[in-house]
RNA sequence: GGGUGGUUAGCUCAGUUGGGAGAGCGACGGCCUUACAAGCCGUAGGUCACAGGUUCGACCCCUGUACCACCCA
């Protein structure tokens, strides 16, 4: 082995194995329990970010996890066709190339969609394997694969037959940039610096006017009413009369609706049915008139006076208010701080418009939807997310899903020439069903809204509507892991969909986990700058070619000089290759249940660290293995020490602590307690325990061969405990280490999942180590203290102690030596005089380091009093709670022993202190 | 305005029946000790946001306040 890790050098060579082996299939094992996951599908032309990683990081470990303790495991992957998205990357290219999609026509713009996805659309699954993820490839899926278009026509006709779907025209957002309309859920509502307008609006019968305070100047030619709060004592009287509309010259009437705000503007609001959500609800309920003065460009059409068609919306918005000026209706303009919806993907102001569209009636999918979450059939981890999920559910509004894309699902509903519509699986069908002869029909121009296919996902994938063996087996899926940012667009349209046409639940569980963040915990984007790709985190990356990448193909090239200067303050160097195992483990150790994931690089850069720790111990235990009898061969002539008692008993610990951890979604604990128990223990301890038994001429053979086969298996096992969450390394060594500990097979990927065995677990090893352990540190701090160098070797002089102390410690001198670094180990009998020490205690055994030579008086003194104070401190909080009459009555007897245990404890060793200081001090 | 999450060491975070505050990184001091300097040994550092309450006992349970973040209106 090399010195030091390479991840590079193992990494992709194992990924080529598994994956030609096929070892990312399920067993098929139908005896064993089945276990699912369907990857959340990436959108087809995006690549890999942080978030990615991180979620798909978390699937992997929970698949090779369940795989490894024997499920029929399925790990299904596919990717997303995700319509406007794509549109838009593949418009941007036709825009490049001097035309647009209008120009190429439908079909061929469409075939050019698919040729940028055969281009572009591995590049997320090629980033997947990189990372390590053992999906099962051969069932790769894609929303626009021609068996899933069939699942997604078939729900679309059984919920138009079921009248769950209908059409309509309503308001919906209008994205007037991308001519679509878009869900509520895809407009973000920033505030923004605007201004309100007061404008005076006369009254029709010339005694007066009214004043509106306004947003939106330029839909004022669009308001065919003035409302006011019915019990507002400054309008009441005006109610039923009528208005002037300056401008468009209609008369609109006054109303009284309680839903005006008396306390903002002047308490009058100007009503534009066509143009406001809020205002369409009060059109519906006072009858009036709409009237749309929008085209699709957000442009103002032929409804409005000659003057201002065919005006931009904002050029109309300074038109109109000059005008109103020039009118002297202007009455003041104030700054104000408004939510202005901008579309996701275009990033313009969305146009509430009036059009025709399809929606499914959500309310009763809803029902079901939340009943399966009430009565667990589905669980959120963590438990909270339910709470998003009910008051979405219960406050579920009419779902648009009809797009005014190409790129997606295309309808399947046909028209005939006077307006009728024909629903079903092709013209043909249509034409049979409902005796249509040859009159001319066509077929609708939208597509289905991206979420209605992929709520599909779980059961369109395994083969519905055929009832095929895949979805007999796998279906309802285990868990959905996902951020919680998708649980409304995603998790929910899922559990309708999902409940209504297979009558079960999508999955079991719903894990949800929070969001990837840079270090300071600013959301990664392009704009900012901040962003990483896992990829560079594995391979490394220059600093050059870091700021080329963050600062390319920017949107606002002014931000250009700040990302890089940023960039070049917070990685000088670049990035390291820090490897996958390590980028992964990073990700578990942040996974815990919090909302927002921190990332910072240092994080990785301990991993990394923590990997090479495995690499070289692993080195370690080969040089002293290979070659020898380990017990490989089952034979039993070996004896266990009490260092390898102990080590087996902490391992059966953190296997159970591990094991916990994993099935409860908590990945930051298990890798925690697995890092402790190879680091701090394996390593730094049982390692350094071995050596002075596999170094020992004299140690007994079979001695010898209970140490090795110790070493060899431990690290055996906790490769395989740690394999799911760092597949390579773990992969790599355990090819090595297998034979040796008596293992066989082709990969550690099949292995069976270590599980603790209870009758291993050993309180008196762990006692006796823990003792010793105690001595070797309490010589430690005075050496460390006293700054004696690690290279002079100190006598040592034990005092007090019970007879197992004894016992222990001098079954343990030869380690004792070694760990401690010692010249040599003595107890003093009773009555014997110590020579002028440095002192430490180990429970009741004292370490007396004779002083000749060797230490200064004063900073002895120093530390002891020291050591005094602090328990000094402890003895005071723990008399005081043993005086208190109280605690001593009502506490549990259990609790007040302890702490009269605990007393005594301390009285003692703080006497034993005092006396050593005393004595030194007399020197 | 309604809701959710958060506030613990300089930084990032654990702390699961209420019973002696932990880790990583960073800091400081000492070491190339035959697996590892991507390392080893030692040390320092916290009124657990604030104010009440329940309890013999509260980082933990209850009430309120402040601040931060996000979601919804």
């Amino acid at each position: 082995m090399d010195k030091t890790y390479q991840p590079n050098a193992i990494e992709q060579q194992w990924y080529k194995t598994w994956e030609e082996n096929g070892y990312f299939k399920p067993s098929g094992d139908t005896q064993a329990d089945p276990y699912c996951i369907m990857i959340p599908p990436p959108n087809v032309t995006g690549s890999l970010h942080m978030g990615h990683g991180f979620q798909e990081s978390i699937m992997d470990a929970l698949i090779r996890y369940h795989r490894m303790q024997g499920d029929n495991t399925l790990w299904q992957v596919g990717t997303d066709h995700a319509g406007i998205a794509t549109q838009m990357v593949v418009e941007r290219l036709l825009a490049a190339e001097g035309t647009t999609r209008h120009e190429l026509g439908r079909d061929k713009f469409i075939e050019k969609v698919w040729e940028w996805k055969e281009q572009s659309g591995g590049n997320i699954t090629r980033q997947l394997r990189r990372l390590g993820a053992s999906p099962d490839w051969s069932r790769e899926r894609f929303t626009m694969d021609d068996g899933f278009y069939k699942a997604v026509q078939e729900v679309f006709i059984r919920l138009y037959e079921d009248d769950l779907i209908y059409r309509g025209k309503r308001l919906v957002n209008w994205d007037p940039k991308l001519h679509t309309a878009i869900s509520d859920l895809e407009v973000l509502n920033e505030e923004e610096q605007g201004h309100l307008w007061h404008f005076r609006y006369p009254l029709a019968d010339g005694s007066g006017h009214l004043v509106v305070a306004t947003t939106r100047p330029e839909t004022m030619l669009g308001d065919t009413a003035v409302a006011v709060h019915p019990e507002d004592e400054r309008y009441q009287h005006l109610i039923g009369k009528a208005i002037k509309l300056p401008l468009a010259n209609r008369e609109i009437p006054i109303i009284g609706d309680d839903y005006v705000d008396r306390e903002f503007g002047t308490g009058c609001v100007k009503i534009t049915p066509a143009h406001d959500f809020n205002d369409y609800e009060m059109g519906q309920r006072h009858n009036l008139e709409m009237i749309n003065i929008l085209d699709a460009d957000a442009n103002l059409n032929n409804e409005v006076p000659e003057k201002y068609r065919g005006m931009e919306r904002f050029a109309a918005r300074s038109q109109v208010v000059d005008d109103l000026d020039a009118l002297g209706l202007l009455e003041k303009v104030e700054p104000h701080t408004l939510k202005v919806p901008r579309g996701d993907r275009s990033g313009v102001v969305i146009e509430p418009w009036l059009t025709d569209q399809w929606y499914v009636k959500t309310q009763p999918l809803a029902e079901e939807a939340i009943k399966a979450v009430e009565d667990g059939s589905v669980n959120f981890v963590p438990k909270n997310y339910e709470n998003m999920y009910f008051s979405w559910m219960r406050d579920i509004q009419d779902w648009c899903i009809s797009r005014q894309l190409w790129w997606g699902h295309r309808i399947p509903a046909w028209y005939d020439d006077s307006g009728n519509v024909y629903v079903g699986r092709s013209e043909e069908e249509v034409r049979q069903k409902h005796n249509l002869g040859d009159i001319a029909l066509r077929q609708d121009e939208d597509v289905l809204d991206t979420w209605f296919s992929s709520g599909l996902w779980t059961f369109g994938t395994l083969g519905w509507p055929e009832d095929t063996e895949e979805l007999k087996t796998f279906h309802p899926t285990s868990v959905l892991v996902t951020g919680f940012d998708i649980i409304f667009f995603w998790v929910a349209r899922m559990m309708m969909l999902t409940l209504y046409f297979k009558k079960e639940v999508p999955f079991h569980t719903v894990y949800v986990h929070g969001l990837v963040r840079d270090s300071h915990g600013q959301k990664m984007s392009k704009s900012k700058g901040n962003v990483l790709d896992p990829i560079d985190l594995i391979d490394g990356i220059d600093l050059e070619s870091l700021v080329q990448k963050r600062t390319s193909g920017m949107m606002q090239p002014h931000l250009r000089e700040k990302i890089e200067k940023q960039t070049r303050k917070e990685f000088p160097e670049g990035l390291a290759a820090y490897g996958t195992d390590a980028l992964r483990y990073t990700y578990y150790s942040l996974a815990s249940t919090g909302r927002d994931i921190k990332f910072d690089v240092g994080r990785i850069e301990g991993f990394r660290n923590f990997c090479n720790k495995i690499w070289n111990a692993s080195r370690y235990v080969l040089q002293n293995c290979d070659g020898h009898d380990c017990g490989q061969d089952g034979s039993g002539d070996f004896e266990l020490s009490l260092a390898d008692r102990w080590i087996i008993s902490q391992l059966q610990r953190t296997e159970k602590a591990v094991r916990e951890a994993m099935d409860n979604y908590r990945f930051d604990l298990a890798s925690q307690a697995l890092y402790d128990f190879i680091w701090a223990e394996y390593c730094s301890w049982y390692l350094e325990l071995s050596k002075p038994v596999l170094w020992d001429d004299a140690a007994s053979p079979a001695v010898k061969k209970g140490t090795r086969r110790t070493l060899i298996r431990v690290l055996e096992t906790v490769l395989r405990l740690a394999h799911p969450m760092m597949p390579f390394i773990t992969e790599e060594i355990w090819q090595k280490v297998k034979d040796l500990a008596g293992q066989s097979g082709d990969t550690i990927m099949l292995q069976s999942y270590p599980e603790a065995d209870e009758h291993r677990i050993d309180t008196e090893a762990e006692a006796a180590i823990a003792a010793l352990k105690q001595v070797i540190e309490g010589v430690r701090n005075i050496r460390g203290e006293m700054k004696i160098s690690p290279a002079t070797k100190i006598p040592l002089i034990l005092r007090g102690g019970s007879a197992e102390d004894r016992q222990n410690l001098d079954n343990a001198r030869a380690l004792m030596i070694k760990l401690a670094s010692l010249e040599s180990v003595s107890w003093l009998n009773t009555g014997e005089s110590a020579p002028a020490s440095a002192t430490a205690l180990a429970g009741d055994v004292e370490l007396l380091v004779p002083m000749a030579g060797l230490i200064d008086v004063a900073a002895e003194s120093a530390r002891l009093q020291k050591e005094i104070d602090k328990l000094g401190k402890e003895l005071s909080r723990v008399e005081g709670k043993l005086k208190n009459p109280k605690f001593v009555d009502k506490a549990p007897e259990a609790v007040v022993e302890k702490e009269r245990g605990k007393l005594a404890e301390l009285q003692s060793a703080q006497d034993r202190l005092q006396q050593q200081l005393e004595e030194i001090s007399k020197l």
